[in-house]
DNA sequence: GCCAACGTTGGC
DNA sequence: GCCAACGTTGGC
């Protein structure tokens, strides 16, 4: 049982769309990071921040969790999706994602907040340069945010 | 829209 | 295998 943040664009993917929805597919993921990170290391009922980012006020946005083991992401065979790889196939596919299930909405947890918690400095999201859209979470770090969205 | 940081590509 | 060039991310 681990933690993960893991990015959504709003505009995508909010976590309203993820309540109205409940379950959806994490496609979209073309970095082997967090490929990797989805394809050996996730687990069933793994806890799960759901983050904003790319957009007006980037921050947590509630909890969510892994709600499947990975399986091969389809926007890579889509010709028309902006997802699509010419080089991956059925039987050799490149990119995989995961099911994410909507578990609760929460108050914006702004990244600048984020920032100001001594408790949270290491968290990989908020390391300077970091670009990955899902890194883990520590417990510590897990236990600190539920408590103060709770 | 800018741009720092990082990842990927491809020529050699 | 190196590394310059290029593309992407994502906060601001």
């Amino acid at each position: 049982m681990q933690y993960w943040l893991m990015k959504s664009e709003p505009d995508d993917v909010s976590i309203d769309d993820l309540a109205a929805r409940n379950t959806v597919g994490w496609y979209g993921v073309r970095n082997y990071q967090a490929r990797n990170f989805m394809r050996d290391t996730q687990q069933v009922g793994d806890g799960v921040l759901f983050y904003h980012s790319s957009c007006e006020q980037p921050g947590v946005a509630g909890f969510a969790r892994v709600a499947s083991s990975s399986y091969p992401d389809p926007t890579q065979f889509d010709p028309n999706s902006k997802y699509f790889d010419a080089k991956a196939t059925l039987e050799k596919p490149r990119w995989m994602q995961v099911d994410v299930e909507y578990v609760r909405k929460t108050r914006l947890l702004s990244l600048s907040e984020m920032r100001q918690y001594p408790e949270l400095a290491e968290m990989l999201v908020l390391q300077k340069g970091s670009r990955l859209s899902i890194t883990p979470v520590s417990p510590a770090e897990w236990r600190f945010i539920q408590d103060l969205l709770a």
